[in-house]
RNA sequence: CGGGGUGUAGCUCAGUAUGGUUAGAGUACCUGGUUUGGGACCAGGGGGCCGAAGGUUCGAGUCCUUUCACCCCGACCA
């Protein structure tokens, strides 16, 4: 891509109201904007880091066996009737009405339908187990939108539900996947911990949260210094008092703060504050029970199906990479979600042989399919490199005044060092960074 | 859903207590020139139904009524 030819709205200043670093650099860097209330935009660098993500969830999980589809966004209220949470869940459910007054609801979550799907299409235990996932929008009426992409109203999500024979062969699955997240996490390149959670509203014996560690999270988590023990505080501590005054603590008065129990193993326990992206339940029967979805067990007898489900905030991945990744210049991108991984900065447009060298060096690493994009606009070296560290791509290449001397530069996002490079080097060097 | 606040140029905001030329600034944008390694400088220019609808008045960005939207603090939540 050429810089010329982005459509990349990057400003200077931050809407007043964003107040978080990931919803102040992601508005600046032209990745998103806002609609209304909890609704945002992306825009082509915003979209093509949301998609990144949603490769990497895709490709995990195709690997462990889970086959995609595709629910309608718009659910028949009916579904929600069957079991019970066109009530419960109140509010945060949408309810539209279409041209014959019959009511809809958009779609928070999926369990019901998932089962509605399964439901008389699966009929034996020989056809189990089952994973069914989706990559869609979500939308929860939040009472009080907030942060940017971290809690909007629409959102992104990735929920995926299991079907089992047998309890056994649910919790199997539970540890697979839990350790297909783990890897998830590990390729986007976020800092992240397992916890024991509390299963809230949603029912179901066992459940874990996976937590990006972020100072601005809005969870408190426990976690061990020598081995992989956490746990949400709010699975630990009974009362409601000591979890608010724990949550109202900043990042780095938790940090020090250690709690006087040992963990099991012998380590330190401490406190960490951390933004929940995703969570897998163990559910049982709840959901196949209520919609009477059942398989036959080897004796011929008819069974509800043993499931789990298991949900990633795609969305909210978008924002917590920034939330984890960014300094006072602007974002950070880990190396699977960076938008571009090579931005190549012609210093002055009108010089040629900064302007040949640079289209070579485009050509050269399309060629070799590097993600790169091209700074080609007439503007002074200091607006592009304020450019590039707002928006935030892993390598800069420099192509400024020491070409006369045969070199250009590398600029490291991550560590802000400059480091220079002979033109005859340049493209092995890069590759070797990659 | 309780409490508070704000809507004026793409963005950040003055102006509204006390109604009165043609509604302002910075920034961004366009043109020309000078610059060219850390968001440049000079000159010129375009851009507004002052959130919307009613009302009061000779006259409304400013006063009154209604309404919509957005934000903040709580309660609630991937």
């Amino acid at each position: 891509m050429r810089r010329s030819r982005a459509f990349i709205p990057t400003t200077k200043e931050a809407p007043s109201d964003a107040t978080l670093p990931s919803h102040q650099f992601l508005v600046r860097g032209g990745f998103i904007n806002q609609q209304g209330s909890g609704l945002y935009n992306y825009m082509p660098l915003g979209k093509i880091v949301l998609e990144k993500i949603k490769n990497i969830v895709k490709e995990e999980l195709d690997k462990a066996g889970c086959n995609e589809v595709q629910l309608s966004f718009v659910t028949p209220i009916a579904l929600w009737e069957k079991s019970g949470r066109a009530e419960t869940m109140g509010k945060e459910m949408l309810r539209i009405k279409d041209r014959n007054e019959a009511e809809f609801v958009l779609s928070p979550t999926n369990e019901e339908a998932m089962v509605a799907l399964v439901k008389n299409r699966v009929n034996s235990y020989k056809d189990l187990p089952l994973n069914l996932y989706q990559i869609n929008t979500k939308f929860r009426d939040e009472a009080r939108p907030r942060y940017g992409l971290l809690r909007g109203r629409e959102f992104l999500m990735k929920d995926a539900y299991s079907f089992h024979a047998s309890l056994e062969d649910m919790k199997r699955e539970f540890d697979m996947m839990e350790a297909t997240y783990k890897k998830i996490f590990t390729r986007l390149g976020v800092d992240f911990r397992v916890v024991e959670a509390d299963s809230g509203a949603i029912g179901g014996t066992g459940s874990k949260e996976f937590h990006v560690l972020a100072d601005s999270g809005e969870d408190t988590i426990v976690i061990c210094n020598t081995c992989e023990y956490g746990a949400n505080i709010e699975k630990i501590f009974e009362s409601e008092e000591e979890i608010d005054a724990l949550n109202e603590k900043s990042y780095e008065e938790l940090s020090l703060k250690n709690i006087e129990e040992k963990c099991t193993c012998g380590g330190t326990l401490s406190f960490k504050k951390g933004i929940e992206v995703g969570h897998i339940f163990q559910l049982g029967d709840t959901y196949s029970s209520a919609l009477d979805a059942k398989f036959n067990d080897e004796n011929g007898k008819p069974q509800a199906f043993h499931m789990a489900t298991f949900g990633i905030g795609i969305s909210r991945l978008v924002a917590s990479v920034i939330e984890q990744n960014h300094d006072e210049n602007g974002c950070i991108w880990t190396k699977e979600t960076a938008p571009y991984t090579v931005n190549i900065m012609v210093s002055n447009i009108k010089d040629e042989a900064q302007m040949a060298l640079g289209e070579k060096l485009y050509t050269e690493l399309q060629e070799k399919n590097i993600e790169v994009i091209l700074d080609d606009r007439k503007e002074r070296f200091g607006f592009k490199m304020k450019d590039a560290e707002l928006i935030g791509f892993p390598y800069t290449v420099i192509i400024g005044k020491e070409l006369v001397n045969g070199s250009v530069q590398v600029y490291d996002r991550k560590t802000t060092e400059k480091t220079s490079v002979s033109v005859d080097a340049i493209l092995t060097h890069i590759m070797d960074l990659l």
